[in-house]
DNA sequence: TGGTTAATTAGCTGATCGGTAAACTATCGC
DNA sequence: GCGATAGTTTACCGATCAGCTAATTAACCA
């Protein structure tokens, strides 16, 4: 995968096991032992997804004597939604109402033309 | 990557390739040519970043004579998008207040304890 | 001191990923 | 029909990934 943290976030997201963890962490702060009691799956597999989740910056952990309690950070959500949110307007109204025009035969109008440099910034076209 | 189609979504944008072309189709429909012509990359290379993202359901493609047209579909977006969003309040506001009620010597509130089974309903933790 | 519990590291495996080159398919225009 | 253009498919390669077992580190407890 990519070594831009946007490209580690998403790649972090893309695992179930992954956002079953994340999803238990937002009830709160807990131990490794403990997020890892409902997989079929041994610890090192959890301490590596753990480690995934930590790189992309979706978790922090702390240490108490013999445990290392995590928890959910938001920044890095945030950094996935405000991505995904520049791309809002595919989804949100225009569907019918675009829709009903392609289909009146309207010709491709500026309105579905974006926000120009919407997306990705600092997208780097070759890296 | 896992099969599940929230993997399949989080798996395709993990690539910043990928996510320049939706960043292109979104300024409008265009050929597999054009995607591919910012790229330091060969045209099949492309050709599978496509497939990875019309698996995905990011986009779709259509056929203009020996054209294969690709447009960004809004869908998948908005299932990443609605699936981040229920973590939403671990950057909104809270930051500010949350840490200084910590900073206060709070102790750990329900203010922290989220919607319960909020996220990941399908989430199928034994997969 | 020694044993137990919590978690990580190291090393291995098989599967998948991102890319290439080469060959193939399909459609257009002459 | 023929050549050019657009795009996909088919191997193939090295790198990374997700999982395992076994060994290691670190802190507690008695």
């Amino acid at each position: 995968m990519a070594a831009d943290h946007l490209s580690l976030i998403f790649g972090a997201l893309a695992d179930p096991t992954r956002r079953a963890i994340l999803a238990r962490l937002a009830d709160g702060e807990t131990t490794v032992n403990e997020l890892a009691s409902p997989f079929d799956m041994t610890l090192p597999a959890i301490s590596k997804h753990l480690k995934v989740l930590e790189r992309a910056g979706l978790i922090s952990r702390g240490r108490d004597a013999q445990w290392r309690p995590c928890r959910l950070e938001g920044g890095a959500l945030r950094e996935a939604s405000d991505w995904v949110g520049r791309y809002r307007r595919f989804w949100e109204s225009s569907y019918d109402e675009l829709e009903a025009l392609i289909e009146a035969g309207a010709p491709a109008t500026g309105a579905e033309a974006p926000a120009a440099d919407a997306p990705a910034p600092t997208e780097t076209i070759t890296p």
